[in-house]
DNA sequence: CTGTTAGCGCTTTCAT
DNA sequence: ATGAAAGCGCTAACAG
């Protein structure tokens, strides 16, 4: 039914900038002046070809201006990893700044499965996102190795959230102060009481080690040093579950251990219940929704993801800018959930 | 240090089939004809222009392919939810796929926050997409309006997985036969010896309701027709929890409860235990990996996104063919896990 | 088999 | 202020 068309294929093209030249009876060299330089026109004109846009819905051909521009007006945005939570809420609270400015996010994700596990980065998705364009490049959460990344143009600035920009150097990047993140965490943790205070994590990532290293200044800080204990793990529930075990089974038993993020958290919780533990506190990080489940009420730190958001879209527009290789911590948020309830 | 080039900008500009085509010596037709049809050009230009493009690090430009060809060489996919783990895994599961049918599969997210909290189909994105001229494209998750994609030409075959399309004729779907999850789940409580076996969801959605529809029938198929009961749910925990409340506080409390998926089941969760009740059965539905994790063990059905991934590959890629709103169902499995231990 | 000529839809100079 | 012409990087008929 629907495929019986005339003799007319009646494939609903997009209008073209020519076919609303023709209905607004200007030029096509005006019509595209409307939408790029909208100042630069006569009221009447402008009217007129707007009238004529509307009528046949007609929207510039992203793709066609790209190529003829040399450079996009949309900021490409790249999420490392789908399955974190936390990105995707980065990724949400950075459209909805991008839409305030102005201006357009295209999101794209750059990483495939990989046949070892491991996610890597597509170089064909990169190299499409090239081809559009964009005006700047916004890189979401821990990619192993940006360096194809740098075929970018090099007026393009790419901004990195939540990460910390492997092999390329160009980059600047905003995430949460870790130091400051885990300091809160100790400090709230013995405050409590806690003196055998450890960590699991430290694995797997630049990040994941920068926390396991904020852990340690955070207990010399507090004079524990003596009570240093961590336990390696990346950033992902089994990998928590593990060491956990082999810690909890170790001589010095903690009896409060912090995780390098809630995922972690998570799998240290199983670990404990598993041994029939009780009273250990546990705290995690990043302030999932995950944390927030009644079931699971884990302690975390917020990284507040607006404020990374914010600055993000601040470099992205263009708004402000920092020399390659610079970044910008934001303050974290201790968020105290049942967890870390367990006194000593 | 980088940035002290000689007079010229050396921004590293990639190269075109023009630059390609003066260094292996050729014309650049020459040069488009090895990229886009291989065999029709002789051995050993072939290797020339290879081996120029190798050297010169040339990719075709994928916008000018699209501009030029007017129908591009990649499957376009949107996600519809970012939030939800189960897209991620059928997305990783597609891109392997398409991967090894040597299809390319670019990923974007067209879903914007939206105001009121509901996420909406962004009109940017999708007109976007449509400019760079997918081959066919698939959407996964349910987008609660999916009539923006009619403007999609015809000819471009639309695939919705794990979703039921609303307001779209032209989409083919492929998901799970809820009605077989239902059963499954049903049938295993029965089992255990449950008969006041409730049910929270049906709220917010076609999948959530054929979900609710396919527990009546299951328990009516069970001569449990008298034990009916449903409160209303949407996706999401928060409403599983008041839901779940507000069914336990009532006076026929269930020995049972089927969830409309994990997250539902997590709220359903919380409240059972804010209400120290204890020995009542729950199960999930997804079998995400929040239902593996330990602490909440949660009785699942699994969708088999792997098999969900293979025939909307199969579709998008033209292998296989199925007329206007044609749907395939997939077999579901169901993963017992401790949630549901709870006898009668 | 190879090279030439248009042209995809748009944005520029550059005249008018 | 407006129109004509050239061109972004590529492919698609053509002719050689």
């Amino acid at each position: 039914m629907r495929a019986s068309s005339k003799k007319t294929e009646v494939v609903a093209k997009r209008a073209t900038i020519r076919d609303v030249a023709a209905r607004a009876g200007v030029s096509k060299s005006l019509v595209s002046l409307v939408f790029s330089d909208p100042a630069a026109v006569s009221a009447d004109k402008k009217r007129r070809v707007l009238k004529a846009a509307e009528d046949l819905n007609f929207t510039p051909n992203f793709l066609a201006r790209s190529l003829a521009t040399g450079s996009g007006i949309f900021v490409g945005i790249l999420v490392a990893d789908l399955h974190n939570p936390l990105f995707a809420e980065i990724v949400d609270f950075v459209r909805l700044e991008l839409e305030g400015a102005g201006e357009y996010g295209f999101m794209t994700s750059a990483m495939l499965p990989g046949l070892d596990g491991v996610p890597r980065l597509d170089s064909r998705t990169v190299n499409a996102l090239i081809d559009l364009r964009p005006r700047s490049v916004l890189v979401v959460g821990s990619i192993s190795d940006l360096s194809p990344l740098d075929k970018i143009p090099a007026d393009v600035q790419i901004v990195v959230a939540s990460a910390i920009p492997s092999k390329l150097k160009r980059a600047i990047s905003v995430r949460t102060d870790d130091s400051q993140g885990m300091a809160l965490i100790v400090d709230h943790l013995v405050e409590r009481g806690h003196k055998n205070i450890a960590h699991i994590g430290g694995g797997g990532g630049k990040v994941s080690l920068g926390r396991a290293k904020a852990y340690e200044d955070a207990m010399n800080a507090n004079g524990l040093k003596k009570y240093i204990h961590i336990e390696d793990a990346d950033f992902t529930e089994k990998s928590g579950y593990k060491a956990a075990l082999k810690m909890l089974k170790g001589s010095k038993r903690p009896t409060a251990i912090t995780a390098a993020n809630d995922l972690v958290a998570i799998g240290i919780e199983d670990a404990i219940k598993e041994m029939g533990l009780s009273n250990i506190a546990l705290t995690g990080y990043d302030n999932t929704y995950l944390a927030d489940i009644k079931t699971i009420s884990l302690t975390s730190v917020d990284q507040d993801n607006a404020e990374i958001a914010a600055q993000a879209v601040k470099w992205l527009t263009g708004v402000e800018s920092i020399k390659a290789g610079g970044q910008f911590l934001v303050q974290p948020r201790l968020i105290i959930r049942d967890s870390s309830s367990a006194r000593y």
